[in-house]
DNA sequence: TATGAATGAGCCTTCATTCAT
DNA sequence: AATGAATGAAGGCTCATTCAT
């Protein structure tokens, strides 16, 4: 374990790690688990209305309680975001990495980070959602700097994964790497605001589809 | 000339259409210069920090007045991006009507609405951002009714057109054309996110390079 | 007990009924107290200077906290202006009726009536003053149509009596009921201008005074 | 001639008599004129809405110019409310002295302060409403330190009237003069507040009616 | 853990008034 | 006589946060 926290539970303000790697682990499973439920609530407002525009009396109405009670399990309103934020992006550059790690050719790997992207559309779709909408807002705390410097090492994974392709004449060289990388990034992410789980296609048919068009364009040949 | 207000440019509140349309056309040109250097000052701060992050109070220290004194040019914050949303959409829905009216083949008529779509990046840079961030927070205002009706309006031209190419056989009939709309039309405006005037591809550039992806994709066949 | 919200003492926005049927019962003393001394305090200063021309500043001030903690306690400044009327007309209507359905003859009863009204010019100086000036503000907002509603059924209460005085002989057949009312209304609440509780004449002494006047002229006969 | 302005036509601000007293007399006609109708117009506004609740931009749009273009007639929005009720003190209280300098009885005297009071309901309708609703306001400005004083002198008249019917046994000994000439004087005034023109009763009905009652009372003998 | 009360800073907006043109 | 732009003070209200209980 890498981080032991004697103030079990309660996070401590600033600080220049992700949330979840500040949080303690040993607190109570009860306590927790108010805690988590109470992340849930307000991941979900947040993606309804966005980080700003979201009230902690919003949230607080939500959970049933007071506003101020909420600060006796975060220290701040952003604390909260951070808490999802980061869990977010823990996930994502985890499984991101697997991926890279087997070393498959760079079709599949492209193939498989891009299917890894629409995967997170609905589990993680308020944090997205925050990205989307009050990542200008936040790039700017150093709170959230971490942000930058993780989405900095995902562009340099696809980036490379693009290029090798390019040298094994997988992918056309007139295409460029890094704008290829944001077209795709960007196009992903955009897509929850109107992803709507359960409707016509679910996140893995809007992968293939993407990957269909990306591949090969949507020229008859 | 449409309209004349006998009472022109002196803000009107309410109304259900574009601000645009609603300004009076007879005021004086000084004072049209003077409000349009107000809405780009305010445009810029829109763009920089989000509509609802920016204060009145920084657009009037901007111009070097005070914060009330902007009510003289406008009757409310939400007029001042009205302005500037409505400006946008006038015009890009022009142009998209002028190439679907050339009547071309749906090949070419897609280049085209994809070239406008990025040519607007940089003149209407301000108004993207703002379209990108805040549109959640905005689409919740019946004054700002209008941009659904618009999209809706724009994303029939696009469908149809893709349709169109998919029945004379141009494109590729396993994509659909709702979704593939939606991706183009992300992938385009998110583009505003990281697009810097001046940088090593211009707006065309961007559209170019986009094109080829979209039409014939990245493998190499 | 008629209702009972479960998030009782906190405020609700809007709803088409006068505040004191709205407010939850189920406070805790504490804060209703609390509570209904800033109302009297209010009260004091809306009387003193008119609805308009208090600020939610005056009124904080004078409870010596700030303008913003207010809010805790009432959802608006009008919040609080109704719940000093809807108490008020609460009260004044609940006595009218218990004189009505004594059904004794129209003069006691006129007497009963006018004695009421002059019995609220004490304690409730507050909001027969905010009645008196601010009623041409208060009556143009829906929030107080039930002012109107519950005039009018007061209104009927008056004339009603009046009439059968006048079917029974006791009064005289050339005056007009609904004018006789206004004038008695007009000039019962009126006197809240210049009545100070503790001077020459007490609220009854009033009230005396003037059904002399009312019944029997001023001239000798 | 007591006041000779150079600057005529244009108001002094301050000064401690009323605003007909001060104005020049040796205005132009047209300017007169103009100044007038805008009186009027203001005047009007103030009836509806109240003087604190209408504001100079009411007026000026009323008038068809700018707020701003108000202040070449006017000095203040005060100045403008003064014009009004000076005017209408200034004519009721000649009138009143009329009547009691006629050294009528003091019934037919009583009688004709009466008539005198309603017939000016219609004619200054503005002037009495205001009084009535933003009294409260207006008397605590050292400006209209005359409106009391005249109130003063209005109010000797009557009792003095009341006193001397009383000596003449024409009046009952046992009514208080002071409170009496309160209610008439209310009575009257708060009429303003429901009386139409044009409506079922003209003023002069509504004074006989009032006489009516007042002398004789509404029992039946 | 939660409440209830309050803070303090700031927000958008209004409005009487001023003044150069 | 009027415009058009601006001032400056204030107004009602919101909101993240604190803290004694």
């Amino acid at each position: 374990m890498t981080t032991t926290s004697t103030n079990s539970g309660r996070p401590e303000s600033g600080g220049g790690e992700p949330a979840a790697r500040r949080r303690g682990r040993g607190s109570s499973a009860a306590a927790s688990e108010r805690r988590e439920h109470l992340v849930r609530l307000a991941a979900e407002l947040f993606a309804e209305k966005g980080f700003q525009a979201t009230t902690v009396r919003n949230i607080a109405d939500e959970a049933g309680i007071l506003s101020g009670s909420l600060y006796h399990h975060f220290d701040s309103k952003e604390s909260i975001v951070d808490e999802i934020l980061s869990g977010f992006f823990e996930e994502i550059m985890t499984r991101y990495r697997e991926v890279i790690d087997r070393g498959e050719d760079p079709r599949t790997t492209i193939a498989g980070l891009v299917r890894i992207a629409f995967g997170t559309l609905e589990p993680h779709r308020a944090a997205i959602t925050v990205m989307q909408n009050d990542w200008n807002y936040l790039k700017g705390m150093e709170r959230f700097a971490y942000l930058t410097k993780s989405e900095d090492e995902v562009e340099k994974m696809w980036v490379d994964t693009i290029k090798a392709g390019q040298e094994q004449e997988l992918f056309r060289a007139d295409v460029d790497p890094k704008l290829t990388y944001r077209m795709i990034r960007d196009t992903v992410w955009v897509a929850v605001r109107w992803f709507k789980p359960g409707g016509r296609l679910n996140a893995q048919g809007l992968a293939d589809h993407y990957l269909k068009v990306m591949f090969d364009g949507i020229n008859t040949h």
